[in-house]
DNA sequence: TCCAAGTATTCGACAATTCGAATATGCTTG
DNA sequence: CAAGCATATTCGAATTGTCGAATACTTGGA
């Protein structure tokens, strides 16, 4: 059981593990219940991505959807997933210059590129 | 910058997302300051997999390697992250019904088999 | 110096995630 | 019912994560 358990925590934070996600899960916190275009729309992304993204957070009960006519009104189920977020700041903060330094390492990284034409290290 | 920072704490709940980096901290938290070889006895898990491990943990600083002559002691590197297990137990509790339901989705499923012989649905 | 203990890293196979494109579903209005 | 908007799902390709086995590295002692 306390493997399961930590099954459990573990799918929650795989399910926050993802930018757009977190991106999502604070614009809700922020706004409370918002409607899918709202979403996309605000964050700029394509309508499928973003409905992949909420399946995922659904999936794994991290917000709920309410059906309304044409639309679906997201929110967040639980706000202790606010303060886990809220943690995270704080955690940023405290170790703000080693945090920093790794937010530089991920800016050479570059994320996710996927057209990257010649990046190859090493020969 | 507002996307690097999500970035960021997108990297953190990914360090956290598998259930043996959970087991580690939350060990590392329960007996602070441990040794290599007591936490993969404890948690009964190769060494090398352990390693793995404790070089995600490392790499996204939730951890901290102290190196003291043949071995290497670790031991959390802010109490944040405790807090942040708690927020998740408690979490947890709030919907513990649909928790459970969760569970044993996930129990029905076997987590990572990789020789379950026959237990493929749909013929 | 050689060896053994304790950790770390690399490798190859396989599983899981992610994205955009295409397509499907559901509701509402005409 | 058809058309159209809002949302969801499926598909395939690329990327990333995971494990055990093998191997390398490092330290302390014979």
């Amino acid at each position: 059981m306390q493997d399961n358990l930590r099954r459990f925590k573990a799918e929650i934070f795989q399910a926050l593990a993802h930018p757009t996600r977190i991106a999502i899960v604070e614009l809700l916190r922020d706004d409370g219940e918002t409607a899918v275009t709202a979403v996309y729309e605000r964050l700029e992304l394509e309508q499928a991505n973003v409905s992949q993204h909420l399946a995922v957070l659904r999936s794994k009960h991290i917000v709920v959807a309410r059906k309304d006519g044409n639309q679906v009104f997201y929110s967040l189920r639980d706000r202790a997933l606010g303060k886990v977020l809220d943690l995270m700041r704080q955690f940023f903060h405290a170790h703000l210059e080693e945090s920093l330094a790794l937010l530089e390492d991920m800016r050479t990284k570059e994320p996710r590129t996927k057209k990257t034409p010649a990046g190859g290290r090493k020969p």
